[in-house]
Order: structure tokens, then sequence, then C-alpha cells
DNA sequence: TCAAAAGTGTTTAAAGTACACCCATGA
DNA sequence: TCATGGGTGTACTTTAAACACTTTTGA
């Protein structure tokens, strides 16, 4: 049996959700949209092969990932049989090198609208979104969507993005706060607004330490499901 | 690449949780302890695969059971390089039928206490062990160890086990019930005290619809880790 | 000077916790 | 009758939600 990696690769643009696709430049299914992917070679582990395609796509290393599951149905890869692990991985946007997007036809499209894919890839994005959705229902894995630097009113347009839902800026603010993750900086970013909002940076130390602990920033997590 | 299953199975005799492990009858590790587990078949995908390696092991047939996690290192089966793709379930350890105990050398272990077993299963246990108390936190998934009727003071001793915790009656009772999942009996359970205790059974209807939902049972969930 | 977004404060409601108390019954 | 485990009630604390209010500043 082949043994096979597929990436879901999410962004934030600020406004949205993305996820990165490719064009298939090899046959079956030439021209089609599908995830990136590849085969596992004979030294690496599914791991560090979801690692090497995702670096080859975006150019990024140290990236968070993580198994999201696999898929296995018999038929799924017409030519032979192939199972597949399936990863879900968040990247900055912008540190994400372009060019590389010529060499593998690769595009954002928006979460919530994008291409039919091959195969069952369409199921693996589905089930990515919800597995996100859970986690980062309890664990601050969004920041990893962001730069270095970012506003409160950035966090909380994300995590509202990606639970289509609006938040008391109030609230919103006293929760993530009262994590001790985020320090505040001096600077203010005077881009989207008149009166500025203080950037904000992760307290790396903290942020390793206490990343498996569970949070409750989402207002009603009794809605979600995994 | 071969790609195999292994389970994690997991059952609970009133006291504490165990998990069944079986007894090599075949090289390399010749009657070394393992879990049990079976490569795929062509016409069948991971899921079938493992609860087929899960019926003949219990005669067990609709279980609870959930994809862990791919175990992917190179040289993890010292033979031919295996895949291995595990599972962990549920069981009521009442139900499962004994006489299959002999034909596969198999047994049950305390979870706190259980031999080495071979290739990588040991950390297969522990990441199970990991996983079941982040997902029992949040649903109410360990009812499937439970025979159809029980009492509080069961489901409570089950709930301590699995956290190594001591939890007062009162508040754990209302979180319970507060669930809307129980269905209070006439009968009592006299076995294990004098006054006896109601015996309860799920909603059936209700589990199933609100499985996904995100329940609060444990207290302090945030020192939970996944 | 005023609209617009950032940030703070306050009131109210709900949930969780600790713990005291009552109940039923077999030895 | 009394020790034992089952079950209920209540006061207290913590957390969350809603929303009003103040601050800043460029147009």
């Amino acid at each position: 049996m082949l043994v096979a990696v597929d990436c879901i690769i999410f962004g934030f643009d600020g406004k949205e959700l993305k996820i990165l696709l490719v064009q298939r430049h090899l046959e079956p299914e030439l021209g089609k949209w599908s995830l990136m992917g590849g085969f596992v070679q004979p030294e690496e582990n599914l791991k560090q092969a979801a690692a090497r395609v995702l670096t080859l796509l975006t150019g990024l290393t140290n990236v968070y990932m993580e198994e999201l599951l696999s898929f296995s149905e018999p038929n799924r890869d017409p030519v032979e049989r192939t199972l597949s692990v399936a990863y879900f991985a968040f990247i900055d946007i912008n540190k994400y090198e372009q060019q590389l997007s010529t060499e593998y036809h690769a595009e954002w499209f928006p979460l919530a609208n994008f291409p039919k894919l091959i195969f069952d890839h369409n199921i693996m994005v589905q089930k990515a979104k919800a597995r996100v959705q859970y986690k980062a229902a309890f664990h601050p894995i969004l920041f990893e969507l962001l730069p270095a630097k970012f506003t409160l009113p950035q966090l909380q347009s994300l995590y509202q993005g990606v639970y289509d839902v609006t938040m008391d800026k109030g609230n919103f603010s006293r929760k993530v706060l009262s994590t001790g993750l985020l320090v505040k900086q001096a600077e203010k970013d005077k881009a989207s607004s008149k009166k500025g909002a203080y950037y904000y940076k992760l307290d790396k130390r903290k942020y390793n330490a206490n990343f498996h602990a569970v949070l409750n920033i989402i207002p009603n997590p009794d809605t979600l499901y995994i």
C-alpha cells in the first residue's frame, strides 16, 4: 500500500480564514485543485513527511502542525490504493513566500468558499475545519495565524471569523488578557483606527508552558462538534 | 509499506481502568505482551480493520472506537517497515467473552500497572490514556464502559478512577443529572450499600443527539493535557 | 468638533464549590 | 440502634454576560 500525507494549510488575511490549495500538474486529475501532499519517504516518519511537504510549498519551517485523521477507503485513489494521513497547519500568511506559489500553482481560497477538490480532499478540509474550531475553543492555537505583533481587535476579528460570531470586545479582552499569555507593547497600530490599538506579543515562555492548558475563550463551546 | 492497526481496549472493573493485552504467539517477540493488532485487508478501510480486530478478540460488535494517532517511525517494527494507526475502544468488561481470552492469550491489566509491551505499544497506551482523560472531561464517553444499568456512585467511582481524584458526591450528582442524559430507574442496586442506590440508564436518543456537545463534568479541566 | 474605534467599569445572572444535613437499612 | 453509604439542601464564591461609559484622534 502507498502511504501519503496531505496538508490542510490555514492562513488568516485579517478578515477571514483561508486555505492554501495547489493545482495538480500530473495525472490523474491534472489541472484540478487539491491539497498539497506527498508520499512518505523511506527514512522519514509521517510528521516529518508532512513538514517536508509544507516547507516545499511555503518555504516555512517550525510551523504549527497537527495530525488530523487517516483516510483509507480502498478506492479513494483510483490509480493505486493509497493511505493518506492528513495534517493541518497554521501559518502567518505574510511569511508565506509568494514565488513558490507560481512554482506549485498554489492559491489561497476562503475556507467559506473554495473549489471542488480531488479524491476525498473536500472531506479532509471539512474535518480540519471542525477540528480547528474545536481545538481553538480550548487552546490558544490561533495565535499561530497572526504575526509576532498583533492587536486585540485583530485577534478578536480572527476568533469571530473562525466561529462566525460577533463577540463583546470588553469580555473578549478580559478573557484573553486573563490568560496571562499576552505582553502589552508600548507601540500602537494606527492603521485601522484613529485612536490606535496597542500591540501585544505572546509570552513565549508561558505560551509553551501553558499551551495544553484548557482555556475558555469562546462563548457556548457546548455547541461545538468534533 | 505494510499498514496495520492496533487497538487500545479499555474496560472498567468497578474499581479501576484496565486494558486488554495479548501475548504474542509469533515471532518476533514471541511470548511478549502487546496490543491486539492486525494488518489492513485489501477490501477494508482502517476503521473497519480496527473493528474486525476488536471483534476477533472480544466477540463484541458496535463498540465505541476512535482513531488515536498514527505511529510511523521507519524502524518501529524491526522486521519490515510498518505503519500502524492506533484506535482506542471502550467495552463493557462484563460482556467480554472469556473463552476468547485463552485463544488469544489475552489478559486484563490495570492501566496504572501493566507490563512492558513490544515495539512502541507502551507509547500508544500512554497517548490513549491522555486522550481518554481529555475527551472524557468534555464528552460523556465513559458511559460506554458501564453496563446498561448503573448507579451514580458507580459512575462517580469511574470518573474518580480515570482522573485519580475524589469528587464531591453532591456536586457530581447535580452535574451529571443536569445533562439530562440519565433516566432514573425504579430499581435499586443493593449490592454495595444497605440503603441501595438507584439504577440509571442512558437516554439513548439524547445521548446520540448530544454526544458531541461539550459537557463539563470534571473540575479544573485546565490541568489536562492532550 | 464629532464620528469611530479602543479601552474601562459596573451590574446582574449563572455556574461551581464546600459542606452540613437527612434518609434508609442490614448487621 | 447505629454505622454506613446514598441522597438532598443551602450558603458562598467565582465566572461569565450584557451593556453603559470614557478615551483618543484624524478628518
